[in-house]
Formats: C-alpha cells, structure tokens, sequence
DNA sequence: CGTGGCATGTAAACGGTTACATGATTTA
DNA sequence: TAAATCATGTAACCGTTTACATGCCACG
C-alpha cells in the first residue's frame, strides 16, 4: 500500500482532468512538465493497473474516446484524499546529478577545447529550453487566463525560467573565461592534455 | 566494458588524487561536488573491483596507509585515457525530477498554506547550500590559490551558486505571491482544499 | 487492402540505494 | 576493555528505462 512517485504524478494529473489514458497522460507529463518531471510508459501503464486495483483511480471511459480501443481513468475520493496526503509532507532533495557539472569539474584532465564545447553546448540546450519555458507561459496567460491552477504553474514556471536565465548568464561568463584559459594554454604553459598529471596524495 | 558513471567519477577523482580508497572516494565525491552528484557506498566498491579488472586502476597503498586496513587504488594510462575518452563525449541531461515543482504544480489540490510551507522549506535548504557553497569556494581560493584544477572547481562553483540565489530570489517572490493568494482565499472565494475540483476534460 | 502511426502493454536489464554484516582501529 | 567510529563489503530490493510484442485505426 505504498506508492512511489509515478503514483503521485498520475494521481495528480487526473486531479486537473479527468478521462485520462496512459497514453495522454504520458504526453501531458511531458507537455507541463517536461522541465522537470518525466514517466516512461513501462512506469505508467502498470502503475495506472496498480491504482485501480486500489481504488484510487476507475476506468471512466469518456463518449469521445470510447471507439479509439483506449482506456481512460478518473481519479475517486479516496485517490484524491491519498494525493492531498502526499502534498502535504515534506518534499525530498532528488538525488543530485549533473553530468555536465561533472565533466566540467574534470575539465583539466581533457583536451582544452573540450570544456569549450560543453558549455557551447549547455547554452544552446538552455536556450532552446527558455524558449521551450516562455511559450508556455504566454500560452497559459493567454488560454487560461483565470484558471485556479494559474497560480501555481506560473510559479512552477517563473522557477524554470529564473533558473534558466542563471544558468545562461553564468554559461556567458564561463565561456569567457575557458577561451582565456585556452589562450594561454596555446602559449608557453603546459596543455592539460599531455603528461600524468601531478599527485596531491 | 562499458561503463556507467560511477566508474569514470571514480576515474576523475583518481585522476586528481592517487592512492584513494573506496571510502576516501565516497568523502571526497560528498565533499566536491555533493551539490551535483552523489554515489553510495554499494556502487563504488563494486565499481573499484571491476575497474582493477579491466586494469584502468590498480591497487596502490600508499605507505601512511597500509597499516590501516584500507585498500586503495591509483589510475593506470588505460584508466586516464578512458576518462579522456568519456569527457570528449557529449554530456548528456540527466531525467529531471524535481519533487518540490512537482508538489507546488499541484498546489491548488492542498490545504492553502501547504504550497508556503514547501517553499519556506526550500529557502531554508537553499540557503544552508549557498552558506555551504560559499564556505567551499573561500576556502579553496584560500588553499589551493594556483592547482591547475582551480579554474575549472571554479566554474563549477560558480554555477551552483549561481542557481541557487536564482532560487532564493524567485523564492522571495513566491512566498508573497503565495500569501496573498492565502490572504484572498481566507475571504469570500471558496478554499482550495474543498470538494472535488472542476473538469476541464 | 495495406501501411504507418496510434496506443497499450510486458520482460528483462540496469543503475542505484538500503539494510545489513563484519571486523579493525582509535579513544576514553 | 568498552564504546565509538572507521572501513569494507554484500544481498535484496526498488524504481526506471529499454526493447520488444502486439493490435487497432485512419488514410491512401
């Protein structure tokens, strides 16, 4: 009787529409928030069986998909009490990992060029991402503009894009710095590349 | 012989340190970069046997160690040219998942004052990493003013700082955007926290 | 009628954490 | 010598992804 989070997602996306299939519910994580949430089918399918067996969700077929061979869910009273008990406790740290930061960390060990090209690479993602993060939001104010929800994804928004913005303000400064770092490595200096390197130990 | 990446942030802290156990390693990824990555204890003495294997490490105790019953390791050319190897390659982003957008996505569906509580907390963890954060970079500017590694520590530092006063800024503005949203729901309007929420499907 | 994509589902593998077991070393 | 903590290791479990299998439906 205890849920992991996959549970919590879906029963809270079935708490802002009803009539939901793996499927949808799948595209709609993505959509809202692919920024910072994601669930694989293999998580889903069996996880919306798994809800049902307990009585927190019911197969709710609406009129408009029931010829489409999908099955849709809507979430009962005792799903919603079991989504509203989850939202209160306290959130967990998601185990940190950033590939990126560690490879940067790692920087001098490879070629000069090579942290370069991360971050090259980080900007672009993070434009691509800010862009993704603005759309929506304009978006939302303009369809939805006195949803009760509005208040809550625009925060969880304005995170996104805060965040984002930090992160592209630093990747400028960043590369500044890399291209000097590599200027002088083309001098005199000693490239990261070549030799072990020396032993702290 | 492929490899996940606790064997190369076993690679990469053995190539900026030699002669680390399995249990100096495990102190020395917290105390790094325990804001971007972490391993347990159950993956990287696994990981250390499997790597002596394939002999990108070998076992190296250092003399002011081998009386204390602790096995450590050294990289090999093989194990530095693997890293090299893995650095080149593109980073990839990790899964996102982030409980805490999770919990506020869905703040309408709870009490009012649970969404406030959750980022209150928030600030409280944000705040103890930015203390802990800047305390890492002092020091280091303080002790290791010329390792060629510093640039690099550096940038790294500098982003999680970066995001994490990004995060304590919109922080500032959630948390009077979410109490006067309380203020307004303690009147007139119907709270949050009762009855089923309306359909949108 | 056939093909491509929509939709559902499952099995296996993987990466990782947790809990546990154990012994050695230090310190009081 | 007792307690704390240092240090290594393993087995079980968990959550998740991946690859695969399958059938339906719409459209040409």
């Amino acid at each position: 009787m205890s849920h992991n989070r996959t549970a919590y997602v879906i029963l809270g996306g079935l708490s802002i529409q009803s009539n939901l299939s793996g499927y949808e519910l799948h595209k709609a994580i993505e959509e809202n928030f692919g920024s910072f949430w994601g669930e694989s089918y293999g998580q889903i399918y069996p996880t919306l069986k798994r809800l049902a067996a307990e009585g927190l969700i019911v197969p709710s077929n609406s009129i408009s998909a029931s010829r489409k061979r999908r099955q849709q869910y809507s979430l009962t009273d005792a799903g919603r009490a079991c989504l509203r008990e989850w939202l209160a406790l306290p959130f967990q740290n998601d185990p940190p990992r950033n590939e990126f930061l560690l490879k940067l960390f790692f920087g001098r060990e490879a070629a000069p060029g090579v942290a370069l090209t991360h971050v090259r690479e980080l900007q672009e993602r993070n434009r691509r991402m800010l862009a993704g993060l603005e759309g929506i939001d304009k978006m939302a104010r303009a369809n939805q503009p006195r949803d009760p929800n509005m208040p809550y994804w625009m925060l969880t928004l304005g995170l996104g894009i805060a965040l984002t913005r930090a992160a592209l303000d630093w990747g400028e400064s960043a590369l500044a710095q890399l291209s000097s770092l590599q200027q002088v490595a083309a001098h005199g200096a000693q490239p990261a590349g070549e030799g072990p390197a020396e032993d702290k130990g």
